[in-house]
DNA sequence: CTGAAAGCGCTAACAA
DNA sequence: TTGTTAGCGCTTTCAG
């Protein structure tokens, strides 16, 4: 219709060229970028067929500057292609564009160095915010470091409260996957995927809602049914528990620690001819795909995925408006999903 | 040591801040900081020192509008946590890093219009190239909204060659698949997974591939061994293959679109009593974490995610450098895992 | 080898 | 309701 190259030819278009062309002020451009509710309707015609003409699109980096606000997110967790992480960046990802932001993903890949630098501030400048799950650092690391950043953790709390956190209550879900599972008529339910130098707080709280669901059912347990792993590979988990299993171990139900590890058990109980959940119950963590796409289909509890990504962005989006009180705690919900390897004994 | 809190408290500090310090120019900082090598020896350790008192850090922002660089990359795609894709976002985010680059990742949840967004330069001044796999635009398409962002194109590539791409090679792969289920003894051999209304070329490249190979062999086959399939979800795989065997389709193995499908597969054969790969072997695409841990463990096709990764990322480099020319093709190689589910008939 | 100053493109306070 | 203009913090000629 008319001629693209006026101007500054090769360039990209600018708020000036608009209001060049439009033969208005930069801002009145912008008002009507903005939707900026008083502007006159003729106006807003003229600037808007300026910038169809032109094909004006507001350079981002450069409003970054002027009001010091990104709109991104910085999502760091230890591995993107780990199913859990996968589902929960998307369930981010969602509700992160639902509020208007962007996310950058960072992987600190096992590395404690990596998740350091998020910590310290690495993003500064970059996103609004961080949403972390860590591997290595504990709390008190964390808040030794604490970055000027808002920030919102994932997963276990120790002490100190310095900073938010979102979590499911793994020892209440441990016990209620032991009740479940005693309901159904198991006595010797082992717990499986204590891994050793494990870093993270999960397992411990997971063992202990273990544990006192057992104790206060008064069954009988013994250290052999919790079984150890070297490492958090389905090979590690396929070893340890086939060792067990040789050792003379029995149990007829398995808590395992994530659907990983489930996936080793039905492994290893196929090979060893135990049928699930005839012979044994295997009950896995996170419910993953693997869960919903394994033969048998995986029993698993369910941590409320969509629950965690809205309670960190709440508290993310809060800390980015100022607050600035003591660290907060958000419990979210969880729930056991009952699939095909859990059941009555047969 | 000394006064952290003054000049402008509360602010971040700016490289002004520690020009003015150290008693130098801001340029003097910029070079140290940038380690431009004419730079006095002593020099460089007065600016160092009052960096390191002032805790300075560049605003990557400013740093950005002042260069045009922004030093990320967007990669956009279906859905993370969909298995493959987050295998190799996982391998593009390592890529990128190494490159010095950081990536946020764009999901474009099976919306067209989000798939448009990303062309139409919705990222334009946010980052410096796009990756990206679609999953409903056509090459023609992309041609006609051609961003100026540098672009790098995943799966497969119409006519016209206007973007830069890189695939696997689809019909080869295919054909590798059906030749190594022949040399097993496999004599009625299925392609499991063609998805009603499937936008995507690749799958009818497998196709093709699976005909072709039973073609050269002389194999006799038929329509009723192209399994066809309502959805993408494993309740559509699982209703399409129990169908099939209702309506007395044998097979002897069984080409899977996607180790989704392969999984579906695995259940359908389970409960029909059938043995893998006893009575059919099955065969995945992808290579995904369902694979590694399915019981049995799940043959693959397993395309090259690392060589994509570096593939296009070379390719993006190149554009981002300048590069203007004719959209380039690089085939990813691939390789067939066998695991557990194919084998010689028994 | 170092300093001064002019942008990068947009926002927002202040005027008109 | 619209225009003017001074920044945002860094990079980068161009002098010195």
């Amino acid at each position: 219709m008319s001629d693209m190259s006026s101007g500054r030819p090769g360039q990209r278009v600018r708020l000036e060229d608009v209001a060049k062309l439009a033969g208005v002020s930069m801002k009145t451009v912008s008002n009507v970028v903005h939707d900026y509710p008083h502007v006159s309707v003729k106006m807003r015609e003229r600037v808007q067929a300026a910038i169809d003409q032109l094909g004006y699109r507001p350079n981002l980096t450069a409003r970054r500057l002027a009001t010091g606000r990104t709109g991104m997110l910085a999502l760091a967790i230890p591995e993107i292609d780990q199913p859990y992480f996968a589902e929960l960046a998307r369930r981010i990802g969602e509700e992160a564009v639902r509020r208007g932001y962007r996310v950058i993903v960072e992987q600190t890949l096992n590395d404690a160095d990596a998740e350091r630098a998020v910590i310290r501030d690495r993003e500064e400048g970059l996103v609004d915010g961080v949403i972390f799950q860590p591997a290595y650092m504990d709390t008190m690391e964390i808040a030794r470091l604490r970055p000027g950043t808002p920030l919102v953790l994932l997963g276990e709390a120790g002490r100190p409260l310095t900073a938010d956190h979102v979590m499911i209550d793994n020892v209440a879900a441990a016990r209620e996957a032991v009740e479940l599972l005693l309901g159904q008529g198991r006595t010797r339910i082992a717990f499986f995927g204590m891994v050793h130098g494990d870093p993270t707080e999960s397992t411990h709280l997971r063992l202990l809602g273990y544990q006192e669901a057992l104790l206060a059912a008064g069954v009988r347990t013994g250290p052999e049914l919790v079984i150890e792993t070297d490492g958090f590979a389905i090979d590690d988990g396929v070893a340890a528990l086939s060792a067990a299993l040789d050792a003379g171990v029995r149990f007829d139900a398995l808590v395992c620690r994530d659907d990983l590890f489930a996936m080793a058990a039905l492994k290893v109980l196929d090979r060893a001819g135990l049928r699930v959940p005839g012979d044994v119950s295997v009950l896995g963590w996170d419910d993953t795909a693997l869960a919903r796409y394994s033969t048998p289909a995986l029993s698993s509890i369910s941590p409320g995925k969509e629950a965690i990504a809205r309670m960190a962005l709440e508290l993310l989006e809060d800390r980015m408006a100022g607050y600035d009180g003591v660290g907060r705690h958000r419990i979210a919900p969880h729930v056991i999903i009952e699939r095909e390897t859990t059941g009555h004994p047969t």
